[in-house]
DNA sequence: ATGCTAAACTAACAAACGTTAGGTTGTTTA
DNA sequence: TAAACAACCTAACGTTTGTTAGTTTAGCAT
């Protein structure tokens, strides 16, 4: 995994990992250091703070996140079929990278204040792309919903969520998780 | 508010926050102290370490909670009933008391192990109480799931979620917000 | 008045922290 | 071969941190 990642890469990945377990405050750049193989100081040859490490990790991931369910979405037809690709996106992603991604989402406190509007304003694009399938199943397929930043919030909540208590040799597998909390909502906003 | 708390009141209230706003390691005893109207040595004639301030917190929050709920679910004759109640209830006491609630929501990597496994425990507890709604509306309602503690994740993670977004000055009342989702969630699980 | 106790204070400790300066190594470039 | 550069090292800096020891204050019972 590691030998094809630049250095950089390595503590970026490194600083995922040890962000999740400790927060950003509890975390410290000498522990960093040693688990992507260099001392504390040489961190400051890849990158400039602490804070430039949490902010690089957030905005990248965002950005990915982005440009990825985007794709997803291309070629879905209707809202039900973009809502379905968007759950299972959505818990996909936080599985495949539960460490960036429980990051970008638990971390926004710790930003400094002009990279936390930078972060934020990625996080409301990634928000609006959910609530505007929202808003197009409610006006054209007729779905129970007033307020779409209502459900698109919950949606994020639920299936992001799976990243914390997901175990990969547990009982359920990504697709059964994803398919079950589909089905919750769209039953749950389908006109009955 | 403050005047009839005790100073150790004051103490955990002001931890609470200020928990909330750094988290537990970004927080130091001389801000908290300042904040409970002390000097920073003082705390320690009413917690013997930091660590017992988060433990005393998030265990008394939790206890508080399933206590809560239990009343609230007497006298629910349905579990439907007692699922809309349980929907309304969460969202409420973490509108109520939003500092406390989201410090037990996000804090537990920071407890030392012995108070993690006390805090777990009682999380568990609470847990097991929401998924024995649904189990119940399965074996008497037919509701569409299969594993119970899916949804149960589902429902405390979206509608604890609604504490690190909502704004006593927004559009939508906490009764608006709970109906929103107790629905969604109702509509989603009974068979169609 | 005297003694007792709770509750607060001040001042300092040792450790840990982010960060920096300056030196060493090894590879590439002219 | 020499110069240049990137990558990393070591060692130290000033600050902040949780915590402790010893002291002062205020209220209450004797």
């Amino acid at each position: 995994m590691t030998e094809f990642m630049s250095r950089r890469e390595i503590i970026l990945q490194e600083a995922a990992r040890l962000f999740r377990e400790k927060g950003y405050p509890g975390s410290n750049l000498r522990e960093l250091a040693r688990r992507a193989g260099i001392r504390g100081g040489s961190i400051y040859h890849r990158f400039a703070s602490k804070q430039e490490i949490l902010f690089q990790l957030m905005d990248q991931t965002m950005s990915d996140m982005i440009e990825r369910l985007s794709e997803r979405l291309t070629g879905a037809a209707t809202p039900l079929e973009q809502l379905r690709r968007a759950v299972q996106f959505h818990i996909e992603y936080h599985i495949a990278g539960p460490d960036q991604t429980c990051i970008t989402d638990e971390e926004l406190r710790n930003l400094e204040p002009e990279n936390y509007l930078k972060v934020v304003a990625k996080r409301d694009i990634y928000q609006e792309i959910i609530e505007d399938i929202l808003s197009a199943g409610k006006a054209e397929q007729g779905w129970r919903l007033d307020e779409p930043k209502l459900y698109s919030r919950a949606l994020i909540k639920m299936c992001g969520g799976v990243a914390t208590w997901f175990k990969a040799e547990g009982e359920l597998s990504i697709a059964q998780i994803a398919e079950a909390y589909a089905d919750l909502l769209c039953n749950g906003l389908l006109p009955r």
